[in-house]
Order: structure tokens, then C-alpha cells, then sequence
RNA sequence: GGUUCGGUAGCUCAGUUGGAUAGAGCAUCAGCCUUCUAAGCUGAGGGUCAUUGGUUCGAAUCCAAUCCGGAUCACCA
């Protein structure tokens, strides 16, 4: 149990043993000492005050006197300022702490349980290869999901793939009229970027259609329909419906494409998914529930034929379920899916990593899910995730200002190898440890830079200033991680060993002799388990960016200031070889929860 | 217009179960490499926490109103 904890817990016990009442968590605050006091954690007495009519000085005395004559081991003593009691951690229990976990690589994660968890994630078209936007939720999505694993949940990472569609059909036509059997081995176009030339290929004309028309004084509205083009990709769209064989083919022909160059993103990025669903299998899904909807009288038919569902009670709008000619819409195919999803998987929270802009979407499928009555409905979370925008504001795929993901990625590894050169600490790299460097700086830069921010805000991503590599950024701490590691290579020949001299059983010199920063070091790293934990409740990786931040930042500082190798005594120097192996493991682990390798040298 | 999410240092962002003098990074300036990796460390300057009012011992944090910005409100997906 953290350390809070067990304070919250001795507090309550005091506080009911002091004062003959049941208390709970929420009648005093706990929190972190300000560096400015003497102590480690704090004890609010305000709320108290009032409740007990006592003053924070008597209040305070008497709490604190009862927590350190029952938990001795832990406080040792106490200050207190104002209504504020702080409360000072003895080394004892630091070091102890140390001495159980410097070498667990698992320290922090949480026990499995029974719970099981769908991240579903990525969702592609597959018209267009993806974007920087993309990326932000993909490394949202992975990192999510391995956040809720440390956290001890089962967790399946789907994805759904847009394979069908009009858009489908207009990069189809596009090559059928343009391409002249072209081909990406023909072209050497990795797959995805082929076919997403002749989607905008097919922009580029449909829009030369349409100025025709409007020229010859057809409205603009109606020229958007009637382009032949547009009528074309209609009914390639239908004949797609009716399964026409050359369509089929040409339509399976270009995905395969398409997924041949995803993969090779996805693998480089490190996404990947335990379920994949398409929705070429999925848009018929729905119908049941429609049927079922309307047994319930959850749903209402209108004289056309349509399927609407009012929920202007709920403030929303209505929305259509079913249309006129009985094809299922966008939201029924996904109330259908999530209802699959929880047959096949059985899942407690379905969680889906979609942009804002279709927040209203995820209500409303929410909503219905609930209206409906399906089993899992409650536990459906969006996780939402603001825009990224350039420093010239949103990227227009118009303007031709959409960063490419491919790119992006490009540019970042380009850029650690530059800048590695320039530091040239790597001559003795063999060439193929170097490209793995790169690699892991450039993505580890990419990565941490799109995690750190809150993902409910909007972001701006200035490609200059994210590959910056000092400060809060992943080198930063990929670098600290490293200097670590080559600080323990050095004392190789003498392997940590648990020296009992510095354990608390034997009472040896060291205790009550921790410097500040060691202190601040092993608090830090003890409050690891807690992170993840919230990271896991608000679903946001940028809990453990700030955290690994600041332990490599307060690292750096005692290594500044502090010899680790040639510390003043040998107590000390194992002491600080334990601090650094378990700081190196936090870390490692922290930045695995983000999707980022961390290199053994740098 | 309705709904909804944001507004914190020049820039990018932390901080909201109400707590002590609001924190980082970048940028600027001043120091620190014969010593475990200087992708580092130390220090300085920089703030009307959008505005106004309310709640109370105490508000960046809660409430109300207003201003600014984003998203959304399709028989598209």
C-alpha cells in the first residue's frame, strides 16, 4: 500500500480513536508538503477544525502525537503551520521501500483482476494514408490500453476499419479512368499513398465537373449531384451493394493495397490490434436492433418508411436510425457493433478513441444503447481527443497542409540522426545500433510530444519545436534513462547486492542521514503506483509524461550534485546504486506505458 | 441560435476531491564540462489564472452571468 494510503488510513484510526467518531477519506485533505515546509506529506486541518470545534494547534498536536506512537516506522515527526500539519517520512521506511523493490521490474502495476476493457482505436479509411491527426489517436489508443493493463485489466484493442463507402468508390473510379493499370510495385508508391492519390485525383476532376456545370448555369447544389463523376461513384457504390464481381475485385485489389502500406506504418509506429472488424462485415448490423427498437417503442416510423428516434427529452435532437429505402445509417451499424462487441467479448467498458468532432455521435449512441436497454450500454466511454493544428492554424487537406503521418516520422528520425551526429557521442555505434537510436529518439520524440498534452484539449504541433530534444520531451528522459544505465554498467564488475548495511532490520548509520534529494527521489518513485492509477481513471497518458518528466528532471539533479559510483561510503554508494537501478526501472516502465523505447546508450 | 469543450508567463503546456508565496519546458539573460554521458545542472527576469459578481476562514479550482475560440446540431461516415 502507498504511502497515502496508509496515511489516510492511520488518520481515520487516529481521528476515531481520539474522538470517539467514524470518520471517512473525505473529511480531511491530504496532499504533498510545498518544498518550502519541513515534511513530506500534509494533513489539512481546516475541515476538522470545524467539524470538532478545536483549534488547528490542539487538533494538530493531537493527531500527530497518536499517527507517530502507533506508525512510528513510517513518521517521525511532525510540524505544524497554521492549520497545516506536516508530517516528516523516516528514512527507515524509505529505505525499506527501496530494499523490497530496487530490482522488481513490475514496481507500481497492479494485480490483475477480473475486469475486461475493449479499446477500440485507429480507425482508418482506407481511401487515404494517415495523418498527424491519426497519430495522435493511435498513440493515445495503445498507450491507453496499456495503461488499463498495468492497472491489472483485460484488455482487447480493436480497430474498425472504414473499408467501404462513397469515398471508397471515388479513389476506385479515379484509378479505373486515370491509372492505365498502374500499379504501387509499378509506381514503387507504398500502397496507401498510391490510392490516396487518386482519391484526390478524383477531387481534382469532380471539381473540374462541377465548375462546368455551374458555368452553364446549373446550381452549384445540383452540380454536386449531377457530375458524372459523382453519378458514376453512386453506382459503383450500388453495384458494390450487389456484390458485381469486377467491382468486388477492383475494390479488394486496392485495399490490399491499402493495408500493405498500413501495415508498414503501424508497424513502425508500434500500433496493433487483437480485433480488427470491417465495416464492409458491419453495415448491415442494426436491423435487428431496429426491429427490436421499435417493439419497445424506443423508435418511431414516419409516413416515408424512416426510422427516427426522438430524444429532444434528453436535450438532443431526433435522429434517424433506419432510412427510407431500409438501409441501416452510421449510428445503427455502431449500436449493432457494440452490441457485438459485448457478446463475443463479454467486455465490463468499452472504450472508443474518436476525435471531438463526433462527441455528439458518441452521445447519442450512448443514449440508444441505453434506451435500448443493451447490456453493456452504461460502460460505453468515449475518449475524446481535441484537434492538432499547425502553428498556421488547421490542416486543410484543400490547401494541401495535412502533415502526413509517414512524413512526420520521417522527419522526426531524420532529425535525431542529425542531431546525434552533431553530438557525436556515438562512434563506437555499429551502423545498425544506430539506425535502432534514431529510430527510438525520433519516434520517442514524435510520441511523448502528442501524449504529454491533455487529450480533451486541442493541441498545436509546431513540427519545429517538437523536435526540440531538451526539456519536457521524450529524449529528455530517454537520455537520463541512459546515463543511468551507463552509471550501472560501470559498477558491472560489482553487482547491486542487497548490503544489509544500509537496510533499516540492521539500524546502521544511514538512516536519518538521507539527503533531500534522495529523499524527494525515493518519494517520487514510491508515488509510481499511484500514477498509473490515475493515468487508468482519467485515461490520459499525459499523467505519466508529467511524471516520468519530473523524476528524470530530479534525477538529473542529484546526479548533478551528487556522486553515485564514488559516493562517500560504501553504505551510500549501494544506497545510491539502488536509488539510480530502481529510478532506471520506473522510468523504463513509465515510458513503455506511452509506447517509447528508452536506449541502453545514447 | 441550441448543446458542448476550452481560455493559466512572450510561446507550448501542468496544476481543478477548494488550501500555504500559482509551476514546468521553450525563448531571453548570468553562471557551471581535467571528475559517474553538458540531449545536463544552478540562478535571474517574466502572471489582473479571459472579465464581473457570488459562495467562505480560504477560489485558478465551486456557482451565475458576460466576452473570446473550437467542435457539433445531415436519409455522410
Amino acid at each position: 500500500m502507498s504511502i497515502l494510503n496508509v496515511l489516510k488510513e492511520a488518520t481515520i484510526q487516529s481521528l476515531t480513536a481520539l474522538y470517539d467518531k467514524s470518520f471517512t477519506e473525505t473529511d480531511f485533505q491530504v496532499s504533498q508538503t510545498k518544498p518550502e515546509f519541513e515534511g513530506n506529506y500534509t494533513i489539512v486541518l481546516f475541515s476538522l477544525v470545524k467539524s470538532l470545534k478545536k483549534s488547528p494547534e490542539a487538533l494538530g498536536k493531537e493527531i500527530g502525537d497518536e499517527l507517530i506512537k502507533n506508525h512510528s516506522h513510517i513518521f517521525s515527526k511532525y510540524n505544524i503551520i497554521k492549520g497545516f500539519l506536516n508530517l516528516t517520512i523516516t528514512d527507515t521506511h524509505l529505505l525499506d521501500l527501496l530494499n523490497k523493490n530496487y530490482n522488481d521490474v513490475c514496481f507500481g502495476k497492479h494485480e490483475i483482476n477480473d475486469q475486461k476493457i475493449m479499446v477500440e482505436y485507429s480507425s482508418p479509411n482506407t481511401n487515404k494514408p494517415i495523418h498527424l491527426g491519426h497519430l495522435r489517436n493511435n498513440f493515445l489508443g495503445w498507450s491507453v490500453a496499456e495503461i488499463l493493463k498495468a492497472n491489472g485489466y483485460e484488455v482487447t484493442k480493436s480497430c474498425i476499419i472504414n473499408d467501404r463507402g462513397i469515398h471508397i468508390c471515388k479513389s476506385m473510379i479515379a484509378w479505373q479512368k486515370l491509372a492505365n493499370g498502374a500499379t504501387p510495385q509499378s509506381t514503387k508508391t507504398k500502397g496507401d499513398h498510391f490510392v490516396g492519390e487518386y482519391y484526390v485525383k478524383f477531387n481534382d476532376e469532380y471539381k473540374k465537373e462541377i465548375e462546368e456545370l455551374v458555368a452553364q448555369g446549373v446550381s452549384k447544389e445540383d452540380a454536386e449531384k449531377k457530375a458524372p463523376l459523382m453519378q458514376e461513384a453512386q453506382t459503383m457504390l450500388l453495384d458494390w451493394e450487389s456484390g458485381k464481381p469486377e467491382v468486388i475485385d477492383l475494390w479488394k485489389k486496392m485495399n490490399g493495397w491499402v493495408y500493405e502500406g498500413f501495415a508498414v506504418t503501424y508497424d513502425r509506429i508500434g500500433s496493433d490490434f487483437d480485433e480488427k472488424y470491417y465495416e464492409s462485415n458491419t453495415y448491415l448490423l442494426g436491423k435487428d436492433i431496429v426491429k427490436e427498437g421499435l417493439a419497445k417503442g424506443v423508435f418511431e416510423k414516419e409516413e416515408d418508411g424512416s426510422i427516427w428516434i426522438d430524444l429532444t427529452t434528453d436535450g438532443l435532437d431526433k435522429k434517424i436510425v433506419q432510412r427510407r429505402d431500409g438501409t441501416s445509417v452510421y449510428i445503427t451499424q455502431d449500436i449493432g457493433l457494440a452490441k457485438q462487441k459485448y457478446e463475443e467479448y463479454k467486455i465490463d467498458k468499452s472504450i472508443y478513441v474518436i476525435g471531438d468532432e463526433q462527441n455528439y455521435h458518441m452521445k447519442v449512441l450512448k443514449l440508444i444503447a441505453e434506451k435500448l436497454d443493451l447490456p453493456n450500454a452504461k460502460n460505453i466511454h468515449h475518449l475524446s481527443y481535441g484537434m492538432v493544428e499547425l502553428p498556421s492554424g488547421k490542416m486543410k487537406s484543400r490547401e494541401g497542409t495535412v502533415v502526413d503521418a509517414d512524413d512526420i516520422v520521417e522527419e522526426m528520425i531524420a532529425t535525431a540522426k542529425q542531431h546525434t551526429e552533431e553530438l557525436g557521442k556515438v562512434k563506437d555505434f555499429e551502423e545498425h545500433e544506430l539506425a535502432d537510436l534514431y529510430e527510438t529518439i525520433g519516434l520517442g520524440a514524435m510520441k511523448f510530444y502528442l501524449l504529454r498534452v491533455d487529450p480533451k484539449k486541442r493541441m498545436i504541433f509546431n513540427p519545429e519545436e517538437s523536435i526540440d530534444f531538451h526539456g519536457f520531451t521524450g529524449p529528455f528522459v530517454q537520455y537520463t534513462y541512459a546515463r543511468i544505465q551507463s552509471v550501472l554498467r560501470k559498477v558491472d564488475s560489482s553487482p547491486l547486492t542487497v548490503d544489509s548495511s544500509i537496510l533499516p532490520h540492521n539500524q546502521q548509520p544511514i538512516t536519518d542521514n538521507l539527503l533531500p534529494l534522495e529523499k524527494e527521489l525515493i518519494l517520487t518513485i514510491e508515488q509510481y503506483s499511484q500514477t498509473i492509477e490515475q493515468a487508468a481513471t482519467e485515461l490520459n497518458p499525459s499523467v505519466i509524461a508529467n511524471y516520468v518528466f519530473d523524476l528524470a528532471k530530479t534525477f538529473n539533479s542529484f546526479y548533478t550534485e551528487h556522486s553515485i559510483a564514488n559516493a562517500e561510503c560504501e553504505e551510500k554508494r549501494q544506497l545510491r546504486l539502488h536509488i539510480a537501478s530502481m529510478t532506471a526501472n520506473v522510468i523504463k516502465s513509465g515510458m513503455q506505458l506511452m509506447g517509447i523505447q528508452v536506449p541502453e546508450r545514447m
